[in-house]
DNA sequence: ACCTGAACACCGTTCAAGT
DNA sequence: ACCTGAACACCGTTCAAGT
C-alpha cells in the first residue's frame, strides 16, 4: 500500500527491500565506515533486516560488490557534448577521479569486478571517443589503458594509503622516524616534498602527459602507415 | 643442536620456527594458491606447526603481509651500473613489473602498506637516480610516481583480472556474450583487439612515453628558471 | 514471493597453560 | 624463550521454516 509520499509500505510500517534500496545502503555504509565495515550483517542491521532478507535480492556479498562499483560508475558525470574527442577523454579521466575521490573504496573494488551496465556505458564512450580522435587503432587502444591505468593508480595510491583508519599525518611522522635521514637522504627529501604537493595539480599534469605523448606517438607512426 | 647440513634440530627432530621461514612460507603459498587461501591456519598447516606458533614470531596477519611485500621488494633486481640515470630507472620499472608477474598477489598488498627496509632502499635508489638525471626537483618529483603509478596499476589491472581463480579466458567469453555488440561495437572491438596485444610491450611504451614526456615536460619549465 | 533464525564452516586473535 | 589448544568474537552462506 502506497502512503501519501508514494513509498509502498507493508502492514507492519515498514518497507519493503529492495536492490536499489541495499545498494545505496552499501555505497553509503562503505563510504562512512569504510569496506572492511562492511558486512553482510552490519548491512541488514543498518537497513533494519534479517542479515538473510539480503539474499532475496543480491546473490552474495561479491555481487553486492559488482552492483555498489556499478552504481559508483553511474556517478562520472559525462563530457560536454562540445568538446573535442580528445578533451572529452580528459574530461572524463578527471570526472571518473573526482567520484573516486567521494568514494576511496570504489577503485579496489573496480579492479577485481568485471565491469557492470553503467562502467560497459563509460568504456563504450570513452571508446568512441578514442576512435573519432583521429589516432591510429592501435595507439588508441594503448591510450585506453595509458589513461584508465592512470587514473586508477593514481587514486589507489592516494586513497588507499589514506584510508588506513589511523591520522594518516600521523603515520607519515611514524615513517618518517623510522627513517635514517643521511643513508635516505633523497626519501626523506621526497616525503617533505609530498607536504606542499598538490595531487589535483599534478594529476592532470601526468594526464596532460600521457595524452600529449599520445598524439606524438601516433604522428611519429603516421609517417609510414 | 645443529645437524649434518647445519641447520638446527630440536629434540623431537622438528625443524623450530624462523621469523624468515614462516615469511617464506607465506610468499609460496600466495603464490601457488592466492592470497584469500593464506590464512593463519593454513600457514601453521603448511609448517607443521599450531596456529599460534606463528604469532611468536609475527605481530599477526598485517605485519606477515607487510613482512612479505618487502620480501618481493627484495627480489627485485638491481639496474646496470653502468646506465644513465633514465634508462635505469627505466630498467627498474621493467623489472619490478617482472617481479610482480611472479607473485601477483603482491601490487594489492603493496599498495595497502608502508614500505619496509628492503622497498625503502628500492626508492631511495630510484629517487637519488631521478636527481641525478637533470630533471628540476618538481619534475623528478612527478616522475617517481608518474613510473611508480605506472608499474603498479599495470601490474594490478593485468593480474587482478587473471586472478580471479576461474579460467580468465571464459569468463572473456562470458563478458562479451553479455554485450550487446551493436551498442557497445567499440566495445567488443577493443576486446578482440586485446587477443592478440602484447601486454608486456604496450606496457614499455607506455613507460617510454612516461618518460619521455618528462624530459620535455622539463625543457618547456627550464626555459623561464 | 518475500522474509528470517539456526546452524555450519570458516576467520584473526586473546589468554592461560604447558615445556 | 618458545610453543600451543581452547575459547571468543567475528565472517559468508546453506537450509529449512515461517508468512
Amino acid at each position: 500500500v502506497p502512503d501519501e509520499e508514494g513509498v509502498v509500505v507493508r502492514s507492519d510500517g515498514r518497507v519493503p527491500l529492495d536492490r536499489p534500496r541495499i545498494v545505496r545502503a552499501a555505497v553509503a555504509l562503505a563510504d562512512a565506515r569504510g569496506l572492511a565495515a562492511l558486512s553482510m550483517r552490519s548491512l541488514a542491521d543498518e537497513l533494519g533486516c534479517g542479515t538473510m532478507s539480503l539474499y532475496n535480492h543480491v546473490a552474495g556479498k561479491d555481487e553486492l560488490h559488482s552492483a555498489m562499483v556499478d552504481a559508483v560508475a553511474a556517478e562520472i558525470a559525462d563530457p560536454a557534448p562540445d568538446l573535442a574527442p580528445l578533451a572529452a577523454v580528459r574530461a572524463l579521466a578527471v570526472a571518473t577521479r573526482e567520484v573516486f575521490l567521494v568514494h576511496p573504496w570504489a577503485p579496489g573494488v573496480w579492479l577485481r569486478h568485471l565491469p557492470g551496465p553503467e562502467r560497459v556505458q563509460g568504456m563504450e564512450l570513452q571508446l568512441g571517443l578514442l576512435a573519432a580522435s583521429g589516432l591510429s587503432p592501435d595507439i588508441a587502444h594503448l591510450g585506453f589503458h595509458a589513461v584508465n591505468n592512470h587514473v586508477l593508480g593514481y587514486a589507489l595510491q592516494e586513497l588507499e594509503l589514506t584510508m588506513g583508519g589511523d591520522d594518516p599525518a600521523a603515520a607519515i611522522q611514524r615513517f618518517l622516524g623510522s627513517v635514517d635521514p643521511v643513508e635516505h637522504r633523497h626519501m626523506v627529501a621526497h616525503v617533505h616534498q609530498h607536504l606542499d604537493g598538490e595531487t589535483a595539480k599534478s594529476f592532470e599534469l601526468v594526464l596532460d602527459l600521457i595524452l600529449d605523448g599520445l598524439v606524438r606517438l601516433d604522428e611519429v607512426n603516421g609517417q609510414r602507415p
